[in-house]
Formats: structure tokens, C-alpha cells, sequence
DNA sequence: GTCTATAGAGGGATAGAC
DNA sequence: GTCTATCCCTCTATAGAC
């Protein structure tokens, strides 16, 4: 155990690193996150950190980063399995249920790191975004099938857009009931409805909203 | 203008202070914003700021108090108006528009604040939930006449949780899109599709939702 | 109530031995 | 790659004159 391969001492520091760092700051959020409280939970001193990531914001980019990588090889294929509409729903919400909770780190690192704003740096908000488009897309695909959408991008384009919201929206919920869970039922049924809804109308006929 | 009651300077001051303090953390969130920022928002010392206010701490429950309270004076009345439930719905959703869009600290605030986690005190903690319950019992209301709910308060409780995880997200989606709407349509094409949906369904017979 | 000045702690980041 | 030690800065909070 001790004579492990040398060569592999500095990945594993940066994995623990990036674990601890992912930890405290989907927790406490990048700001309120400082690299001696990342030390003291790995172990590892501050100057290790810093010549893995050269800066905080290096470590948070890092940590998107990998974060997303994670998702992308976790989310189920986008070839969602059913004979109708109703079973690839089932599987759809299913899938869309295992994700939210296996991998909370998302969600919780767009809430409690996305106020950066003008203190982020360009890389990290460029890594926020590739974070948001990667579950778009797989949505969008997902939700493409099940209702075999194929012809009308913009209807799945809704369908997805509604269906993160609801789930960003849930993890918000979280922060006061720990223990909120998807709902999957309402949204089955919004789903469904909203689906019906832009097959019948052909899109334009969109009663008014009332904005005087 | 100069020889205002000297009463009233303090007060002044007072708002001044959760002006520039409700705006800073709204928008850097509540670990990112400093005592320094603020003071040189606002014109005043910092050491005004804590014979104010006591401690940073006490400048975030008093931004939240002060939000809440405003948006309770500003909430429109619970008894929507309209004669059939289409008609009722669009004052609801137009209503709902109009907080989401004049009340964004409210929604700002639970987003880029909330996770202070642990590091939040207990005051900050409750009068965050002050701020949810004030929402969700409106919307609850409102929700309930909409769909002359009276006799089914499970249902106005789940309506009223679906649209407030809906807005949540929707103020999450518009870190990423600045001009991000509240997206009326499909908001109110699943509201409908769910009071049916409860109305119809005997509260029950839910099909199965797979967890394995 | 408002100011200047400052204490005391902790932040991010680096130097240089090993 | 990892360690100890440290620089410099900003932070929260307070003291005390006005």
C-alpha cells in the first residue's frame, strides 16, 4: 500500500482534493469555501493545493469540471426504452429521478456557486455553462423520444427547459426540507399535458398572456 | 432638505444601509459581500453600519425581514378575480409575473443566500422560512380559489409547491439567461392538466413511480 | 448617530528546503 | 510533489472622540 507507484501519489492528492473541494464548496458555496478549510479536511497543506490548481478559482473550475464529466459518462442513454409514450416516460422520469439524486453535486454546485457573477472568471463560467448545456441536450434528446418529438426541436426545446426548471427548483426546496424529493408525479402529468398540448396547437395559436 | 428632523437621520441611514446591502447580496451573495463593499455603497463608516446593525449577521436577517415584509404589503389580494377558472388562472399567472419580476431580491436572495448552511444563525435561518411560508400560503390561496379548491387543501398545498419550484427555477435558469421569463404558457397548461388530474383522480390511484 | 483609527483574526498566495 | 514558514492583504468588529 505504501509502495504505491510514485507516479501515482499526485493524482490521488488531486482526486482528494477535488473530492474535499467539491464537498465543502456545494455546501458553503465558493465564497464562504477558503483553501485552509479545503487543507484541513484533506489533510494536505495549502501549498499542495495551490500547485495543483494555482489559484481558488482554478480549484472551482477544476472541480465543474470533473463534476461534469461525471455526469456525462453516468446519464443513461438518451435512447430512452418503451414500447409507448407512457413507458418511455416512466423511464424518462425514472432516469431524470436517478440522476438528481446520485449526483446532487450539480444542482447544488449551480445554486450555491452560480452568484459569482462579476467575482468568476470567464473559465469558470464557461465550465458552468458546459455543465447546464450537458443535461439540456440530454433532456432535450430524451424527452425527443418519448413523445417522439423528432420534427419539432422546439417542442422538446420547452419540454426540457420546464423539466430542469422543475428540478432546479426542487433542489431549491431542498435547502428547507432536506428531504424533498422530485415530485415525479406532477411532472408526469405536466409533461404529458404540455406535449398534448403543442401537438394540437400548431404552435402560434398561444393564448394571450396579458402583459399591458 | 439639510435641516430634516435630525429624528429621522438615523432612519435614513438605516435604509440606506439594507438599500445597498439587499443589492450587494443579492447579487454577490452573502459570504462574498463584506462589511467594506457595503460601506463604500453607501457612503457611510462601517462602524455606522454595525451601531446599526450589531454584526454582519444582523445586516442579513434585517435585509430579509425588510424583504418580507415588503413583499406581504405587496402581495396582491388572495381573492382573485374572474368569473370562470380561465379567467381566474390569467390573474393568478399576471399576478405571479408581476411579484417574480418587482420582487426579485425575494428569489435572489433564497437563491445566492440560502446556502449558508451551518454558518447561518438561527434568526437568519427562521426568517428565511418566514419568507417561504409568506409565498407558499399566498400562493395556496390564490391557487385555491382559482380552482374553487376549498374542500381539497392537499391539492392548493401541491399546486402551490409545483408553481413556487417552477419560479425557483425559472431565477436559477436566468443566472444563465439574464432575460430568462417566468414562461406563463406551460405554467398554466400544467397547472390545469394537475387540478384535473386531482380532481379526476380520487387521490390515490397514483400509477406506480419505480423506485426500485 | 457619525466619524477616524485600529485591533486581531483569517483570507489567498508564495518561497524554498526536502 | 509535499512540507514549513511566512508575506501581505482584507475581513469583522471595536474604541473613543465628536
Amino acid at each position: 500500500m505504501t509502495e504505491a507507484p510514485a507516479h501515482d501519489r499526485g493524482t490521488r492528492s488531486r482526486e482528494a482534493i477535488l473530492d474535499t473541494a467539491t464537498d465543502l464548496m456545494s455546501r458553503h458555496g465558493y465564497a464562504a469555501t477558503s483553501i485552509s478549510m479545503i487543507s484541513a479536511a484533506c489533510g494536505l497543506p495549502a501549498s499542495s493545493i495551490y500547485w495543483h490548481f494555482g489559484s481558488k478559482d482554478g480549484i472551482y473550475v477544476a472541480v465543474l469540471q470533473r463534476a461534469r464529466i461525471t455526469l456525462e459518462t453516468a446519464l443513461p442513454s438518451i435512447d430512452v426504452p418503451g414500447a409507448d409514450v407512457a413507458q418511455r416516460l416512466d423511464s424518462f422520469l425514472e432516469a431524470l429521478t436517478v440522476v438528481f439524486q446520485r449526483h446532487p453535486h450539480g444542482t447544488k454546485l449551480l445554486l450555491g456557486l452560480s452568484m459569482l457573477q462579476q467575482s468568476a472568471s470567464a473559465e469558470a463560467v464557461a465550465e458552468l455553462h458546459r455543465y447546464r448545456d450537458t443535461l439540456m441536450a440530454w433532456a432535450r434528446g430524451a424527452l425527443s423520444r418519448v413523445f417522439d418529438l423528432g420534427d419539432r426541436p422546439e417542442v422538446s426545446e420547452e419540454l426540457a427547459r420546464f423539466t430542469l426548471r422543475t428540478a432546479s427548483g426542487t433542489a431549491v426546496a431542498r435547502w428547507f426540507e432536506p428531504a424533498a424529493s422530485l415530485d415525479i408525479e406532477p411532472l408526469r402529468v405536466a409533461l404529458r399535458a404540455l406535449a398534448a398540448h403543442r401537438s394540437g396547437v400548431p404552435a402560434g395559436k398561444t393564448p394571450r398572456v396579458g402583459h399591458p
